[in-house]
DNA sequence: AATGAATGAGTGTTCATTCAT
DNA sequence: AATGAATGAACACTCATTCAT
């Protein structure tokens, strides 16, 4: 079932703008890319959304709803934890930031000039969440004796840092090898032990 | 002794032109702002950058000039490399980049965009140079003892990244804390246990 | 016996224009306003008129219509003008204009723009007609004696000035003590005296 | 002695920003004309005036205050007033309203649409300044004599209206016989006896 | 007949840059 | 060396108008 023509078109603009907002930042980006990105007169751009800011904000918005969302499934999965599954519960991490460069260079736009975007509280609010949700982790994996002994707090920012880092400090280029380094880097901030390279033999 | 009077207003002119472009971005920040922060008037801006592009190229690389600098200055003390010593390295590390916000937004900024800002380079140069130190770093560690098997690159963008991650996730509010957990965390990123809360006793 | 659908849509969207074009001029009133005003979608404004200046025009030439068929018709009433009947007169002529603020300020607006609105003659018809008029009562009211010598050609010409004038300059507050100040005074035009004060007792 | 050279500048956007201004109303008046009109570019005209409403402002206010110089002037000159210097006056006033069509139809431009231009109290100062002037003068008038039992607010109201409406009602077109017709009429509303036509033999 | 999505000409305004002083 | 008046390209945004439904 096809999405009704007008909300196809939103959508359409919804995408070229997170693409261009991502890419050239706020300013650099004109209504007039976004339209040409999206094939429509850059009137439509209007019709659909009330002014700049406004697509703007949903480009930060939408993602982090989507974030939030995808947190919070997975927090029900958590009962009967084990390091297998804490694994991969972090490799899944990984793709979901490696994934979303373009939604995650706006964040990190909106992190690095709160005073310009101040009314954005939806960043604020995904990274509580997501906080809670690996002190929660770390809590239950020092008890089920699979976690050495750590701060839980401590964990939760140190983890989020990396994950923000690991996605926005390099290009695209092409590396393959990120994934391994980047998961087992993220193993030893829980405390944990990744593959080592002999063990492929 | 004092700079000469153009260095000293050149100067101002760089200094101001770092504080707004990390808070606002390049866009959103006009040459009579950055003049109005110098305390000079708009057409001596001019007078020492050839325009506004060249203004903000300055504001990337002199600081990574810097970093550069610092990084090849601590590869001479790591012949006697011990744990403490690495943890020490760490720390300063840490400290750096956590005083550096202004100079690593302009830089996230860079990163972000390539394309907008591609004649830039010096920001690959200084990647290439930490990396390898980093993993000049594991290595000691490694034939020292003190580290665990690792994969140097790995540990090397991991750490790069994590560096990075720490600086710029998080808004500068109740930062003490965040020292403790990006230290532990970082130790953690090398194979290293940090200090336990119950060893505070 | 009520106007068709239609014609009664036509209307609504006439008094919306009349309204809103009187009130913040041509250009900054616009078809989605007068479209809100007159209770209809803004498509259907194209519908009744072929595009904008069409239901300016309209707003112009309408109202100057009856104004010329209110003239025409006391017209009639001149055989036998007696003092008393021509103050009736020119209290009816202050009440058409003091009722018409809106009809009138879009015809000074037509005025003041000559250029603009070039293709509406119907505003120097009515002028002619009125003229003619009000010449024609002067030459009456002094060959009956009871106005004093007077070049009627004048008193047209001001008779009109005065009328537009205390219909325009003023907004429209306090005016119950206009009413008497403007009837007094559109007397003297004629060189008639009106009621003074301590005629009250 | 010059202006110098930017005031020189600012008065000719000005005088242009006057006339189309008054010829075409605030909306349909772009700042590209008004640049054109004072032969500069239209990023000057921003150097002058911060936007275009404080220019349209400065088009009312500025002939207001005229106006208002002009009329306090006036009033020293009330100490021995005889009919004959009324009508001087009365002369001169006509003149000051004929010669400034301009200014005119921009007051009455604003008087037409309150809401839109509020924060304009030029206009009302004005008003009440020279409502109390021609007070001033009926009194004086009845009590030397030359002029009739009147109420001196009726005739005010009356005279302000009439001048605006003389100079508002009708377009430029060599109207010679205009300042005759307008001159009598003036006198009646004060009372007074124009001239005759059979007095010119 | 009625609607409103789509269009793009045209607007006010900003701001980097030039250059005469 | 320092200034800021002048310029005009480029932008966000408005709105009359068209036209498919």
């Amino acid at each position: 079932m096809a999405k009704p023509r007008s909300e196809q078109k939103k959508d359409d603009i919804f995408k070229a703008a997170l693409k261009l907002f991502s890419h050239n930042g706020f300013s650099k980006t004109t209504i007039k890319d976004i339209a040409a990105e999206a094939g429509v007169s850059f009137g439509t751009v209007f019709t659909y959304y009330e002014n700049k800011e406004a697509l703007f904000t949903e480009c930060v918005n939408r993602p982090l709803q989507l974030f939030k969302k995808v947190i919070n499934e997975t927090k029900k999965e958590l009962t009967d934890l084990t390091e297998e599954k804490l694994k991969d519960i972090i490799r899944k991490h990984l793709d979901l930031f490696m994934e979303s460069e373009k939604e995650l260079r706006i964040v990190q736009y909106v992190i690095g000039q709160p005073d310009r975007f101040s009314e954005i509280n939806a960043l604020d609010e995904f990274v509580v969440l997501f906080l809670g949700y690996i002190q929660e982790i770390v809590h239950t994996g020092m008890e089920k004796g699979f976690l050495p002994k750590s701060n839980p707090e401590e964990v939760g920012y140190g983890y989020l840092a990396f994950l923000m880092g690991a996605r926005l400090t390099y290009s695209d280029q092409a590396y393959p090898m990120f994934t391994r380094a980047f998961t087992n880097q993220a193993y030893r901030l829980f405390g944990m032990e990744g593959k080592r390279d002999d063990e492929n033999i």
